[in-house]
DNA sequence: GAATCGCATAAGTGTGTGCTTATGTGTAGG
DNA sequence: CCTACACATAAGCACACACTTATGCGATTC
């Protein structure tokens, strides 16, 4: 069930981090590695996680792999928050902002 | 952190299992686990990290603890997703629904 | 007030997860 | 070619996690 791939993979602070670093700006996998003290096995083994969750997508460059935000993971979690709207009107004076962001 | 125990909480099936059964009606423990075949303690313990992670709260009803559904878990969980905005065009389609449920 | 009920907590156990070191695979360059 | 480079994979290990059984605790009921 891929839902619980993704909900697994942003389980782990370090997968978020390099979700957020590829937010900004797609790149490949040693230049995700700079500034962030973590070995070269663990950032691939990071990124597989974060690949079979939709989350990420890879594209070969020669030797290097390019890596960019999967916007798949992002509307697949977006579906499963939409299942519990119901609730949102308790709070919907803080999503007005999110929802105006969304509209553009 | 309060970002990293929401999607821990939700990483796993059972809980996430619980929190849409909660999202039907708040109920009360023993209630919970009609049909779900797990023990009363695990329940217990799945309905503490869910509480931890703002994605539940309880209500002490006598000798009775009800739960339900906290909608300050969910609008985090739309904050973190608003960050990632600008990887929605890509979706929007599929969005559309979304966000005409949010309106209401 | 003793027994029962609803739930929480403690302690122990098997499995999963994230890391490490070591090695493999494919591409680019001299 | 042969070396260096970018990345993936394998194997092993320490720790976290979800479960179990046992017990505690407050509220209800008789």
């Amino acid at each position: 069930m891929i839902e619980n791939d993704i909900f697994r993979a942003l389980a782990d602070p370090t997968r978020r981090a390099i979700f957020e670093k590829l937010a900004a700006g797609g790149m490949n996998a040693s230049a995700l590695r700079k500034g962030m003290e973590i070995s070269q096995p663990a950032m691939s083994q990071h990124l597989s996680v974060l690949r079979s969750a939709k989350l990420v997508r890879e594209e070969r460059q020669g030797r290097f792999v390019n890596y960019e935000v999967d916007p798949e993971g992002l509307a697949l979690i977006a579906q499963w928050l939409a299942k519990y709207r119901a609730y949102w009107p308790a709070r919907i004076e803080a999503l007005k902002v999110l929802l105006k962001d969304m509209d553009q």
